[in-house]
DNA sequence: ATGCGGGTGAGAATAACATTCTCATTCCAT
DNA sequence: ATGGAATGAGAATGTTATTCTCACCCGCAT
């Protein structure tokens, strides 16, 4: 449609040399917007944080961070993608080994919920404070950003189900339901004032999943 | 300890009679701002109409709004206890007929499903949006709220037990899972965007809730 | 009747933030 | 060296919640 053959390839060539620097310095200072605000977090345990204590801590300007990021909503959600896509990757090594498929899908579940539990020290509050934020406002970026974690566990749950050990008719849609069951059961968790009343551990969450993937 | 016997009765009681129009004024108040409130999450769809417009719809006034909550915060918290209260009641009529305890429960969770669902056109967004704010500021709260229906649930599942249908070691944190999964369930649902991935049922839910109190 | 006190209305003032804007400066590919 | 893009510094704007000021009204004890 738009096609120019009059665009010379050097051309192309000349403004991607001139471009890949440019890009490289845009990409350090992302960087170090997002190392910034994982400090905060970190230190905060929580994301509420202000723009200008990211912008500050990063010795940048207000200016340059709007220039890269749309808003404080881009930039937490960058932190949250990258968050359950690291996750993703630590699961499926843990679980990568040989072995049965029903011991290799409770490991990823019992690592899932401990890496959901609140306050674990590191940066964790990505996963309850903002994720729910997200949930009500953006719910197809949670769903883009779950995308790893649900394929891995799809993968998971038909390997549990090729080897006769589950009914698993739909494998998607179970696997959606058990990560969410995991990740709100550790949120609801570590919470003082009604930990007394129900302090589910991962091995409950375990058992009551793995009914709930064997059918009743 | 500072009991004072000079007090005569009679001072009380006229000071309670002189109290108890205040007292109703009062309550006749509060009432119009919750009902303002509703009637904005009705119309609006979420939580996040301004404390300024609950005071003109209620003809009211800031000065007024304050004196009577502690902020924007207290309101919703009163309307979201409210709401689950009312559901549980609901559900409780529903399953309190007689019949055999696992489809009793069965329906126990497929009303709370469909009322959790994002917007069934009434004032349900109390369930999803400010439950999650609330899940992580407060989650004491959140407790407490959930109470009559993690209440009810505990005792429907308690009665399944004695019946033999199910294994109920701790109903109490079962209840608990069976709530939060369902709820969140719910939640992600009803989302243009990634319900074409996992559109998950009510009859899908309660399968996995089945299959987690029955025991693997 | 009168004056007192607490609740009320109207709306200005404050406070925290996110976001945008201005302008001067710096950086960099040509 | 130079023009255009990126950056820094920080002021300006906009939105909300929350608080404050002041005038008013109403019930009631003297």
């Amino acid at each position: 449609m738009t096609a120019i053959p009059e665009e010379p390839a050097w051309r192309q060539r000349a403004v991607e040399r001139s471009t890949r620097a440019a890009k490289q310095r845009a990409e350090q200072r992302v960087q170090r917007f997002l190392d910034a605000a994982q400090e905060l977090i970190a230190e905060k345990g929580t994301t509420d944080f202000t723009v200008q204590e990211v912008v500050d801590r990063s010795k940048q300007s207000l200016r340059s961070f709007y220039q890269h990021f749309d808003g404080k909503h881009e930039l937490l959600l960058a932190l949250f993608e990258d968050a359950l896509s690291t996750s993703a990757v630590e699961i499926r090594e843990a679980t990568s080994g040989a072995g049965e498929p029903l011991p290799r899908l409770r490991i990823a579940v019992e690592m899932l919920f401990e890496q959901s539990l609140p306050n674990p020290g590191v940066q964790r509050p990505l996963f309850s404070d903002f994720a729910l934020q997200l949930l009500v406002k953006h719910p197809a970026q949670v769903a883009t950003a779950h995308l790893p974690l649900l394929t891995l566990f799809t993968e998971l749950l038909e390997q549990a189900a090729e080897a006769g050990s589950i009914h698993a008719d739909k494998p998607r849609r179970l696997a959606a339901l058990v990560m969410q069951t995991v990740m709100f059961a550790a949120q609801a968790n570590g919470v003082p004032s009604d930990s007394h009343a129900h302090p589910v551990t991962a091995d409950e969450v375990w058992q009551f999943c793995l009914g709930g993937i064997s059918g009743a």
